[in-house]
DNA sequence: GTTTCAAACGAACGTTCGTGCTTTTCTATA
DNA sequence: TATAGAAAAGCACGAACGTTCGTTTGAAAC
């Protein structure tokens, strides 16, 4: 399940890094376990030893899709003064990841997917949006908004709303709509 | 395939509209015919026999979703001026359908499902919610405004945005937040 | 040089899915 | 009311899914 050797740490990441990749785009239903070691050269009995159940891959699946998220989106952002600079980083650098590396959002693939599905898989992905929306408001606390809470469900609607446009529409424009309407709501 | 009898085209409309309401909360993919028609009681042959394909069940449903939709949320906002108004009322009873309602939304449970599988499915979703989204530009840009495009976009964000959060967090005050940014857009 | 154990494998399981064939039941009309 | 045709059922299929099993490999540990 949990792997001891140096080798099984390997194999372990190189898994679940293709899984983030390709959740991302199918959403965690499609992430079937005879694909994902098709994809890996590997046996579905080898990669699923590594787990011990297809939900313990989605949550680890999950659980590493939140490291990356910050280490890509959060942590650079936090070199930026605290308030309005660090709340327009953390939503631009989000908004560059979704339309250059276009492999789509986890989180907007697997959230809509799960929100009605009660158990543990639901739960992380829930504690994981609510800790990237409590985030963008302490943020707007910080920069002196009046409605926090609100401009934080405003920058989030915006961002996913973005991320799903572009993915039905193909249309590019979205992501500058959705910078110029936070834009307008965190003037510089 | 096409009903021809009276008895029949009860059936497939009753069919329909479960067909929706499940999909509405677990996706076009939670939408299986063994479970549609266990909760119909009917057989899986009988219901199967009313469309011929899985994939004609499902554009038969985004048909069926699309004219609900019109139904309960275009066709009332006709009623009110061209414009500003017409705008309000069109948000403002998708808001109430969602908060209301309380069966999730078509859309929103099915355009991120199916952005990335091409087809003739995904065409028709793409197809309902440019037409949302033209139809919100078109009285955006009756009402005066300088963006049109992007204020449709603003607001599919903000509605989609609250629907999403209050699905995952229980939260009802998104709508209100959603209500009042959309306020602020489109002011009295 | 032998032992040990994690890592990976291949084959099979039980289940569920969409779908096709055949038969029975019902409905509408002449 | 009789009968053609539509609606629904019953049964079985092939494929894909998650999962389990016993086995093989390869590299440390003694």
């Amino acid at each position: 399940m949990t792997p001891v050797t140096e080798k099984g740490t390997q194999t372990r990441e190189a898994i679940l890094d293709r899984a983030i990749d390709l959740a991302s785009v199918e959403g965690l239903g499609g992430l079937t376990i005879g694909r994902l070691a098709a994809e890996l050269q590997m046996s579905k009995s080898g990669l699923f030893g590594h787990f011990g159940s297809k939900q313990e891959l989605q949550l680890a699946t999950i659980a590493a899709a939140a490291d990356r998220f910050r280490a890509r989106v959060v942590e650079p952002a936090l070199e930026l003064p605290e308030g309005a600079p660090r709340l327009r980083a953390l939503t631009g650098r989000y908004l560059d990841q979704l339309s250059t590396y276009s492999g789509g959002c986890f989180w907007g693939a697997t959230s809509a997917e799960f929100d009605d599905r009660p158990g543990p898989v639901r739960d992380a992905i829930a504690a994981a949006l609510d800790a990237w929306l409590a985030a963008l408001e302490g943020q707007a606390r910080a920069a002196g908004f009046e409605h926090p809470e609100r401009l934080a469900f405003e920058i989030y609607s915006l961002v996913m709303g973005a991320n799903a446009r572009y993915r039905l529409s193909g249309d590019k424009r979205v992501f500058a709509y959705a910078r110029e309407a936070i834009e307008q709501l965190v003037p510089e």
